[in-house]
DNA sequence: TAGCAGCATCAACTAGAATGAATATGGGCA
DNA sequence: TGCCCATATTCATTCTAGTTGATGCTGCTA
């Protein structure tokens, strides 16, 4: 497996992994390698091979080229130092469910509706959310640890 | 195709130029490429040629690796994304700041939840909302809408 | 069960990032 | 003037970032 390296420093392949959970299509499915890479080729012009891609996102390559980092960052919609190791990026990782929550449709409307819940209502529809997940999980597939 | 770019826009190159002139050693000269490059080696521990250094700083060479990024920015004291374009960074700076609004916890908390959901699941859990708020409006206070 | 389709994974190769040794340039000094 | 030192520049070479094409896996349909 990927090393983790120093607890506490999430690597590079754990950032990507995050974006890929986080980030959705408009059907809420996860994309793919080749979604993502045949995006990142559309909108930069420049070329981009889903294997690299996969292999950036399980670690075998870790040192990718600023025009990488700068496809992936406007892919993702999330700012390059999101990919470095300094305070910003902890925030930006910390902020990134949410960050990809709100740029999301559903989930946008989905908060704005819960304003106006009351602590106990909140509390059920978490639970609610909570069971739809087990069972989506379940029925999904594995996907790698949070 | 390396090109001066458009007006407004910096280059890598341009960037890297910048540094040198505004971060002198102690005496107030200017770093020599062979002073950097050192020094980046003796941080980091990675490999970091002068020659290369020089290739970036005139821009025959214009797209380095996230190790040689990390390099210069530590040598330098700035953050990483002082390399890249700070277009698109600004708008998701921004994004961010707007993050800021979402505060309630509860809130936060059911669209964090809510991010892995399918759109199915989604869309159960907004009726869910939509049948709680409705109750709860009716006992509360009248809330007026659709 | 075979056959297809989409995707992840692997190994082999290519391109270009990065290096090292050699050469040019300029400035100070005998 | 000629030499020397320091740094900039060039070029050939190495190494690794990044690509290509093949293979295997999983789920679906007939």
């Amino acid at each position: 497996m990927v090393a983790a390296a120093e607890p506490g420093k999430t690597t590079l392949a754990e950032k990507i992994d995050k974006l890929f959970q986080v980030v959705r299509r408009p059907d809420r499915e996860p994309y793919s390698h080749e979604e993502v890479a045949t995006a990142c080729r559309e909108a930069t012009g420049e070329s981009f091979s889903t294997t690299y891609l996969w292999q950036l996102r399980t670690g075998r390559r870790d040192n990718p080229t600023k025009r990488h980092l700068e496809a992936l960052a406007q892919f993702f919609q999330v700012p390059p130092a999101y990919f470095f190791d300094d305070a910003q990026s902890l925030k930006i990782a910390e902020e990134l469910a949410l960050l990809g929550a709100l740029r999301d449709a559903g989930v946008r409307d989905v908060a704005l509706r819960a304003v106006t819940l009351s602590a106990d209502g909140l509390d059920t529809i978490s639970d609610m959310i909570d069971a739809i997940a087990r069972r989506e999980a379940g029925r999904g597939g594995a996907r790698k640890g949070d």
